[in-house]
DNA sequence: CAACACCCTGTAGTTACTATAGAGTCAAGC
DNA sequence: GCTTGACTCTATAGTAACTACAGGGTGTTG
């Protein structure tokens, strides 16, 4: 199949499909005698596997780690497991900042009751005022 | 002062200062005559009010439409206070988002109790079965 | 043959930085 | 005055995961 009829069984676009090939994710597809390129079911099998992922923030890093774990013949699944885990734990974490960020914004808008001016508005002066701490490392790829 | 005294008053880099420049975001500054920007208080006090709402995950263009605001001299802080709570409705949904993510990747993760071959291992078999549904819109600059 | 839908490669853009190259400026010490 | 080192400058490119578009080619249908 060529590359419009094999994005619409992912429900993707073909520019993603030719992204992931020259990202390395899928495989280079055989072609035909106009240059198109000829897609078979094992690439539809795997651009579904990547789309999973994809809609699951994993990030292309990912993927390629545990397509190459799951493409070892003699392998077992716990270093599947580990990017896995690691990967839950990258959004846990991304909810813990989010939350500790929403709770921040909620003491700067408690500051501003009403609309007023904006030289006494408390949200303004708290912006102005504060001793930013520096944002956090940034450990995670989800935002 | 200089641009590396000023990045240091707000604790990022030179780069970034000369960023925020170029986006619009900090007034192009005075030269001296060895052509090196030369920055009073003003411009400390405008790039520690970015920094703060970067701190908050803020983004540039929310950022620009709280400094517009703020300068206009008849302004009300009622427009303000809209951008900040839309901010705030980002961050919540992008919480819920990550919460369902985590729901999801939670289920998944439960159907691999042990390491075992990757061809039986429940959560590639996940990945390759799942009929993925697409990752909503994304409504939020969060990640 | 024309028209249309699709294909191709290459390039650029999005956001918020971050890094680097190559050259210029400035101040302190000898 | 010269050297050295720290800093400055502009321009460009890179990061991640797409997305869009230009200009040209292919294939099918009427």
């Amino acid at each position: 199949m060529k590359i419009g009829d094999l994005a619409r069984t992912a429900q993707c676009t073909v520019e993603t499909v030719r992204y992931y090939e020259r990202e390395g994710l899928l495989p280079q597809p055989a072609r035909t005698s106009g240059n198109f390129r000829d897609y078979g079911r094992e690439h539809a099998e795997r651009l579904r596997f990547i789309r999973n992922c994809r809609a699951l923030d994993m990030s292309h890093d990912e993927i390629r780690r545990i397509l190459t774990l799951a493409e070892q013949s003699k392998g077992r699944c716990g270093a599947v497991n580990a990017v896995f885990d690691q990967h839950i734990a990258h959004v846990d974490e991304r909810i813990r900042e989010l939350e500790q960020l929403r709770t921040s914004l909620s003491v700067l808008r408690e500051r501003c009751q009403s609309e007023q001016a904006v030289e006494t508005c408390g949200i303004l002066q708290g912006l102005a005022e504060m001793e930013s701490e520096q944002r956090p490392e940034r450990h995670t790829h989800l935002g």
